[in-house]
DNA sequence: ATGGTTATTTTGACTATTCAAAATCCGGCG
DNA sequence: CGCCGGATTTTGAATAGTCAAAATAACCAT
């Protein structure tokens, strides 16, 4: 069995293929996101390597094989049921549960994962809008955009927020701006670096560039 | 922190306590119940001595302290807790919430305990009887007697069952001698090594004295 | 191509937990 | 009293992860 500190390790180099699909995750991406120093990421991904769940190419970074990301996907599987049940069951605030489920993803068993999925009726994202990993096959695709990149007065709907942290998701639920909200984007301001945004029945909330990066949006 | 080996070697002196309250808990006894060989029990109970955990008598054994019993009692409560959620909530059996809890124990947090305490309505037992220890204040002493030690004949009620082995559960179910269930001792017979138990409404069970043994009742 | 900056790797050391096996202790028996 | 056997402790070594700091490689700009 992989300890919880190699399946933290698959999971995070998972989460930095996201978002550079193509390259190798460098040392110190790896080391900074595990919150370790880079040697130690050196010499854990080699450790991995040996076991075959990531290829590693010295001075240049480390990619998951076949193996590694399908352990990867299962640990963010029960991280994200472990959010939902969190939130749904017991009644935990979406801002407080990434931490807590970052210690139970480590615990559960594969009965009791599949208890809590049932329980929920086989959800497809977790609090926060991340895709949950079906038990098998494959990861689907999702067609979202961010604040920034979505198209202006179109029908819109809050998807996913790619923050975890307590501070910017109890602010985005201040905001008005939960999981699902109805809303459009009325206007761009590169100068202002802001963007303006408006939900049905209320007045029109400014979000700054950093933060209309991490809230992503569908087409209704 | 105490990490969740300390958590587990506190956890099992505070049972072995239990059965022998008067004395210290030698190595060998400390080390089979860890699974662990015996030198591997007196390093770790001089560690657990230089934090404060537990007294330790060379060549005698080993006892908590009042800080180690109170970090004990409140893994059992987790451990217990754990047991309860599982059969009550996600409809795991009985028979085999031990070793899911094992695990459990020591990822849940202050919190996450808390909502599950409210959710089970904060429960007394555990699904085989064990006493939850409450979150402060003293665990209530029980007046609770074995098949072996109980009065003949008198209205009881099954109480408790100290074996949380699958198979010894499993066995107690089929036979109708789940928790609560009402009973009678029909009579002992030391020659036999057996117990005559009579449940309302049923064919007279036998049972060992190993197994009976392991099976608590209380006055109805 | 040369130097400097920055990322990466190496080295040596430390903590926690464990085992195997040798050394030691202690209580009881003859 | 002295020795035996079983329990306990000690010793030495292994594994997983980690850090600090020195060594190295790679890239870029002049």
């Amino acid at each position: 069995m992989a300890t919880s500190t190699v399946e933290d390790y698959l999971k995070q180099l998972y989460l930095e293929q996201q978002s550079a699909p193509a390259d190798l995750v460098p040392m110190g991406k790896l080391a900074s996101a595990m919150g370790v120093v880079p040697g130690t990421a050196t010499s854990m991904v080699k450790a991995l390597a040996d076991s075959g769940l990531v290829t590693y190419e010295p001075r240049s970074g480390a990619r998951l094989t076949k193996g590694g990301e399908q352990l990867a996907l299962h640990v963010l599987r029960r991280h994200r049921l472990v959010e939902l049940f969190l939130v749904k069951i017991l009644g935990l605030d979406w801002s407080e549960v990434h931490d807590e489920a970052e210690e139970l993803e480590h615990a559960i068993s594969e009965k009791v994962l599949a208890r809590i999925d049932a329980l929920l009726d086989h959800p497809r994202v977790d609090p926060h809008g991340d895709p949950i990993p079906p038990a098998k096959g494959k990861m689907p695709g999702t067609r979202q955009l961010s604040l920034l990149d979505c198209d202006l007065n179109a029908p819109l709907r809050v998807a996913r927020v790619i923050d975890q942290g307590p501070a910017f998701l109890q602010f985005v639920h201040r905001s008005g701006l939960t999981i699902g909200t109805p809303l459009t984007v009325q206007s761009r301001d590169p100068q202002a670096a802001a963007v303006s945004i408006a939900v049905a029945g209320k007045p029109p909330v400014a979000l700054g560039t950093e933060a209309a990066s991490k809230i992503f949006v569908e087409a209704v």
